[in-house]
DNA sequence: CAATTGGCATACGCAGCGTATGTGAATAAG
DNA sequence: CTTATTCACATACGCTGCGTATGCCAATTG
């Protein structure tokens, strides 16, 4: 009795996510070949079938693990933060640095909208922005930020708003400045949240 | 002599274009069979690899058409505002108020990026971006806008926001709402970039 | 009127996906 | 302990869609 079954099972899955999200992640998700990367796996598309239905619901499974993931990076670095605002502004530079990792790119922000849809409506894989609503909806009730915003939608608008400021600098020849320009600018529109005048003491 | 030769070509390249088009608009570039909208065209593939050299070939030449259109319909709505920041404003929202358009949306910003790459290194398709970058521009030396900032930053981190603020009310049971919801947001980000204190004059 | 260009169609081969089916090992039943 | 059954995963097949090589016919050129 080397594994119980159920061991076994768990264990393949995460092979399969973890050949898959490898593959996705470089190549990208339409180039790569079921065949290849669950031979490198050393398994087949029978398994892939039997686990995940097909394609779009193994990138679901791979999705859903980096988002947690994210999520979790983001609090641990924003949880040591002196004020609230600035908890909630390094939770959004922190999301800024892992949008710079070309796997997150490729398949939280091309791929995955692709192949999936609005990452909005995406079932598991919203924790990052939750957290950033839930710390934005206590920002307005402490009164540093203006309180006639849609918490949730200022946060998706930020969002998007980062995950452009990510693709800037690592498409750019030089990142340490451009990282820079983006961030202040970013920053500059965070601003634009904060009720005037002045900036907040909590 | 019923046309000249070079005319029978730009119809058949239009044809084309447009048949790609409705295809790539509604079900999806990867769902789009190159037999089935050729065929739709009254054509082949041959002209289609004739004319683009391959798929992604005539995406690019859907997506500038596209941009090109954006980019007129932005410079005329927004011309006829009162104050240059107001213009500024208003071609923000008139941007999000096209990428409300189902076939945009997938085009644009799902199909076009997952394909292409990223967006700002498009050849023929970045119109709207260069006119918003140009009037961040001379808000700046106006005195309106913070000096602090890279306008094509900017611009991009804007554009950002609006394509998510675009999915979000298209993608809501209550457009009407949450179009207020989305719009208010937006703007209140965008007050970020005014010099303080208080709305500008010019 | 002959020659040539080139726009577009046809024909072929290949890769990748989805389904249907098979198999052997682990669990459950008797 | 033996038999039955489940089920995780592999194998086999057909189909669709892409890219290339080739062919044909009309329009231009001299």
């Amino acid at each position: 009795m080397h594994k119980p079954r159920k061991e076994m099972i768990a264990e393949t899955r995460a092979k399969l996510i973890a050949a898959a999200r490898e593959a996705f992640g470089t190549i990208g998700y339409a180039e790569a070949s079921m065949d290849d990367f669950t031979a490198s796996a050393g398994l087949t598309r029978g398994a892939l079938y039997h686990h995940f239905g097909d394609k779009k619901g193994l990138l679901q499974a791979v999705i859903a693990e980096i988002d947690g993931e994210m999520a979790a990076r983001v609090n641990e670095v924003a949880s040591r933060a002196p004020t609230r605002w600035q908890h909630f502004v390094d939770e959004c530079t922190t999301y800024i640095e892992m949008a710079l990792e070309p796997e997150i790119q490729r398949i939280m922000f091309r791929d995955g909208p692709a192949v999936l849809g609005d990452p909005a409506q995406w079932p598991n894989a919203n924790a990052c922005i939750a957290s950033m609503t839930g710390h934005l909806a206590t920002l307005q009730e402490e009164g540093v930020v203006v309180s006639s915003l849609d918490p949730e939608t200022a946060s998706r608008l930020i969002n998007g708003a980062s995950s452009q400021a990510a693709q800037r600098i690592a498409n750019s020849t030089d990142p340490e400045a451009t990282s820079k320009m983006v961030v202040t600018a970013f920053k500059q529109l965070l601003e634009g949240l904060l009720k005037r005048p002045g900036p907040p003491a909590v």
